[in-house]
RNA sequence: UGCCCGAUGGUGUAACGGUAGCACAGCAGACUCUGGAUCUGUUUGUCAUGGUUCAAAUCCAUGUCGGGCAGCCA
């Protein structure tokens, strides 16, 4: 039942795709996912790695980790490493065999293609032994931009322009040319090689494309190149005065790579004669990249730019960013989401260039039917409520044995203490029940699980008239197995043997945000967060929990699947990842 | 405002000129020592108006609505 059993997805681009190895326009097909690290991933990236992974898994081709670092104002390590680790989390086992890293260090070499000067930098097929491997980094094409920069400028095709930053968005604006666009080219080539230099401010000058300053694409009316930026790059240090933007080095990065299909979000459909311009103005000897453009992903009741998860981060609404009511993979890993899980989801969703707004309904089914078939069953009392079986001697203690996982025999059994004093859960039983409550009620009977059918007699109430205990007595012979354990009882609660009990803190998680779409026609996002997105209790376990492995996932039967916290050590603490479904939390919200 | 893109049940998608299907959600029922899971059934849809065609969700035109872009961000 894993995803990637399933058919092989369709959609617009892997059919372009599977048309162009159709007509074998390719030796391979070879994508990449290249995030610029400024923040971490969320599931959003989640999507976009689902997709060209996906498509470098189908088609037998290699998907390129690339770091988008060409702005060093905004970057740093911290979201390197995070990427690093929120790829490697998200494909393991999956398409691991399809990452594409280079060798630590490594740049792009000067060959000849075709009978021309080249630069070519090609992934590592293959896991070399003991070779140490990184991403790709666009700021690792510095030297080789620079010289298609130059390239462009001898043919013409570039000038530096000294209109201060205002004026060229206003020029742009008014589509009117630059006066400094007909320099000559070896002016140009000198004040280029002076901004390289570093001899001036930042701001003071730019390099910029000379297309139409006419174009109705106002991408096309000359857009810059390079700006000069006096500052520190998390990856090429001091090296540069000068960077290139987005538009002049994704499309070269991807060309030195041998990337085929170039897929990215709408927002940059504009952009892709850009795109195509600057490949096409500069006579590469290989065959071009080509780009594609897919909708982002927009779920409800969570906001995903990364301004607003920063903000989050920044002002202490949550945690970090992988606190698990994040939006990003940190965040849902820590939650206890399986990979595969978030795989499954971004398989459901598709591939369209349709901006919709996906109901987060859509995840969380997808994280119920992966961890329904992999968590293991456990007892445990999430607010506590005594019960005292009268008629069930002190002092003894039984073992009843309970299954691990209903919907995977192999995983065994276990035995769990039981005794005359017990915690079940507060919910469970009601003074004054409605006629559909199935569970324990005043003279009522309901089912313990896995051990005796019990009846309420008698409701212990302290001074301030809160519950303290409730007494009850079981029918000694219908414990699982004996002669009254078949009759027809419609409720069955979890338990769990007081003097057994493991305490453990366990953090229970709900939506962040109250309405579906936080920042719905320019709304403060956090005027509508939930107040009650985090609460944490203190819950009674079954010692079996004691032993709870941090890999694994446990399904506390009947209220819903935990993970253990990273930060679980000597004091067990549990994240609830998602709830059961609840049909009578439904039924009885109905009533109001 | 200009340019670009999009529109199929409540939501997300499929149908590539020939029976509008799937998933989620919802509803109803069966079963159940998890009100879970499982199983069965079921409500709801091609933005509008023209045109082309034997035949249109699909092609064309116009309109409407929605999204994106107009950073020396990516």
């Amino acid at each position: 039942m894993e995803p990637e059993n399933k058919e092989a997805p369709s959609d617009f681009i892997r059919d372009i795709v599977a048309g162009d190895v159709a007509e074998k326009k390719y030796a391979h097909i070879h994508t990449r996912f290249p995030p610029e690290p400024n923040g971490y991933l969320h599931i959003g990236h989640a999507k976009s790695i689902c997709l060209n992974f996906g498509i470098a898994r189908e088609f037998g081709g290699i998907c390129n980790l690339r770091m988008d670092d060409t702005n060093p104002a905004k970057e740093d390590v911290e979201y390197v490493d995070s990427i690093r680790e929120d790829v490697n989390w998200l494909i393991g086992g999956w398409a691991e065999g399809q990452l594409g890293l280079k060798e630590k260090g490594k740049t792009p070499e000067t060959m000849a293609s075709n009978g021309s000067r080249d630069f070519y930098l090609p992934a590592v097929a293959e896991r070399a032994r003991g070779a140490a491997l990184e991403p790709f980094y666009a700021s690792d094409y510095f030297d080789q931009l620079y010289d298609y920069a130059e390239q462009l400028i001898e043919r013409g095709r570039a000038f530096v322009c000294d209109l201060p930053p205002e004026e060229t968005d206003e020029y742009r604006r008014q589509a009117k040319e630059s006066p400094w666009r007909n320099r000559s080219a070896e002016e140009n080539l000198d004040l280029f090689r002076r901004m390289k230099a570093g001899e001036f401010p930042d701001g003071k000058r730019s390099l910029r494309a000379k297309i139409d300053v006419a174009s109705p694409n106002v991408w096309m009316r000359d857009p810059l190149l390079y700006r000069i930026r006096h500052a520190e790059h998390h990856h090429t240090g001091n090296r540069w005065r000068i960077y290139p933007m987005y538009d002049f080095a994704h499309c070269l990065s991807d060309y030195i790579e041998g990337i085929t299909h170039s897929i990215c979000t709408l927002e940059f459909e504009v952009h892709r004669p850009l795109y195509d311009w600057i490949l096409e103005s500069l006579s590469l000897p290989r065959r071009l990249p080509r780009q594609y453009e897919f909708a982002r992903l927009s779920v409800s009741y969570t906001v995903m730019s990364k301004r607003k998860l920063l903000q989050l981060v920044e002002e202490g609404v949550v945690a970090g960013w992988d606190d698990p009511r994040m939006p990003t993979i940190s965040g849902i890993r820590r939650r206890g989401v399986p990979a595969e899980a978030l795989r499954a989801f971004a398989y459901n969703i598709g591939i369209t260039k349709y901006n919709g707004l996906t109901d987060v309904a859509v995840l969380e089914h997808a994280v119920r039917e992966d961890l329904n078939k992999r968590a293991l069953r456990r007892l445990a009392v999430l607010r506590p409520v005594k019960v005292v079986l009268t008629n069930f001697p002190a002092g003894k203690v039984e073992e009843v044995e309970a299954v691990n996982n209903p919907e995977e025999p192999g995983a065994g059994t276990r035995k769990v203490p039981f005794s005359r004093e017990l915690f079940i859960e507060r919910d469970d039983f009601m003074e004054a029940a409605p006629p559909k409550f199935f569970r324990l009620k005043p003279g009522g009977d309901a089912r313990l699980k896995y051990a005796y059918i019990i009846r309420c007699d008698e409701v212990i109430k302290g001074a301030d008239g809160g519950i303290v205990e409730l007494r009850c007595t079981a029918d000694l012979d219908s414990r699982t197995g004996g002669a009254t354990a078949n009759r027809k009882i419609k409720g069955t609660i979890h338990w769990v043997s007081a003097a057994h009990a493991i305490d453990a803190e366990v953090r229970l998680y709900d939506r962040l945000f109250t309405e579906a779409e936080p920042d719905k026609d320019g709304r403060d996002f956090k005027s509508v967060l939930n107040p009650d997105s985090l609460q944490v209790v203190t819950a009674k376990c079954e010692p079996a929990l004691k032993e709870a492995r941090p890999e694994l996932r446990y399904q506390f039967e009947r209220l819903g699947y935990f993970a253990p916290d990273k930060d679980s050590g000597e004091k067990l603490i549990f994240n609830r990842t998602i709830t059961m479904r609840d049909a009578w939390a439904k039924e009885w919200q109905k009533k109001g």
